[in-house]
DNA sequence: CAAATACATATGTACTACATATATAGATAT
DNA sequence: ATATCTATATATGTAGTACATATGTATTTG
């Protein structure tokens, strides 16, 4: 028989113990509708309950705290907790870790976010958000050097992911940028000045302020547009 | 001296041992400039370099195993791998673990791609992929039942995807399909026929096919309109 | 009755022994 | 000489025991 190789499916025949013991765990913690805070049995009595030794429980258990489904204290056993997406994805971001396409699948995704969040922008915008764009841009205009042009730039972009009021995409931008950094290295991107029809900050804030999502997508587009203009 | 609480930052007083053998771990790999395939030393050798048990570098090395770092084979020792984000994602993604506000956050964040891909579907649409949709609307447009129509519906929409060329968000959005599941039976959607000015699948595959990007997002945002509705 | 102390308990760390799979070298047969 | 089979060495996997450490609970003490 043919061995299909399917994402993050394994042959049952190369499963270690301790790979079962996990998923043993894994049905217990649903069939026993454990919400978050909810104690769990001791390490002893579930390896004794499952039949192994408590090292290879501990294993299995470990790799459920990795993945921050259950945490442990000192004599106070178990139990289980919420698990956050993104701190996992945070550690294992090594940009020597990826490959060529899973950057630049990343480096789409943003151009993706930033165009679309628009219609959360105008949905939960507020006179504070567009006060706080326009100290940006207002520094942003005075800065001299690249460096804090560029910092300005990042900062903008950063207050639109924050304006769209979507906590998990915020972390999500942020967890990234240190890829679209390290790309940046590589991207020859033409300068903003060398672009005719270029479209500032200031006219985003503008038609942010003033104008519809619709006409604010065309422009973020155009404002985007040397890094679309990558894309093949 | 207060205790500030960040994300995913414990203070040195309470981490383990096995923390500190974590920290150090990654700094080495990092150092050696490893990349996947790259071989890593024995376990015992790591234990004795760092001064501690092989119990304890044990359970560091399983906490990098479980993010996809590293992994082992018997007597092949261990090596470096490329990590696959979403695998650890979807091992957590149990919607009973999520808070309702983050559950929220994704239904959003999928809005925002499904707004935000409608460039890249242009860069990258071929005369097979309109093929395609045609054959799902055909078969939409014939559906009797509720459960074939809600279905289609969503083999349009994972078609779209796949036609954004981006495998990354491909996957990102099946991983979230079951959060979607389950949130569709909390969300009171008014159904397409209450909708006056309702776009269907055909208006948008002919936008796809002779329109422009712009065109094409504005229906979408029609298109989706029953959930843009739901945010406040 | 409050504070200090002793005790019990569950996880954390260490050490040892053996199981298991696999690469390598060596022996055997064709 | 080549192929196949066999033995052995090796690194990870599993088991078991002992003790360390932190923390909650009960007990004693002022």
């Amino acid at each position: 028989m043919k061995k299909l190789q399917l994402q993050g499916i394994k042959p049952i025949e190369t499963m270690s113990q301790v790979d079962r013991i996990e998923i043993n765990l894994y049905e217990y913690f649903r069939n026993e509708n454990f919400i978050p805070g909810d104690s769990i049995p001791k390490e002893v009595e579930l390896a004794e309950a499952m039949g192994v030794s408590r090292t290879a429980m501990r294993e299995a258990l470990t790799r459920f705290k990795t993945l921050g489904i259950i945490e442990s204290k000192k004599n106070r056993g178990m139990s289980i907790t919420r698990p956050d997406f993104f701190q996992n994805m945070n550690r294992v971001l090594n940009p020597r870790l990826l490959t060529k396409e899973t950057m630049q699948d990343f480096f789409e995704l943003r151009l993706v976010i930033e165009m679309g969040i628009v219609d959360l922008l105008f949905i939960r915008k507020t006179n504070n958000d567009l006060k706080k764009l326009e100290d940006i841009i207002e520094k942003e205009e005075a800065a001299k050097s690249k460096s804090d042009k560029l910092k300005l730039d990042i900062e903008f972009h950063s207050t639109l992911y924050q304006i769209s009021g979507n906590y998990t995409i915020e972390r999500f931008q942020k967890i990234l940028m240190p890829i679209f950094d390290y790309m940046n290295h590589d991207l020859h991107i033409r300068s903003q000045e060398e672009n005719e029809d270029y479209i500032s900050h200031r006219v985003l804030l503008k038609i942010l302020e003033n104008g519809k999502a619709e006409e604010f997508r065309i422009n973020m587009h155009k404002h985007l547009i040397q890094y679309f203009e990558q894309i093949k």
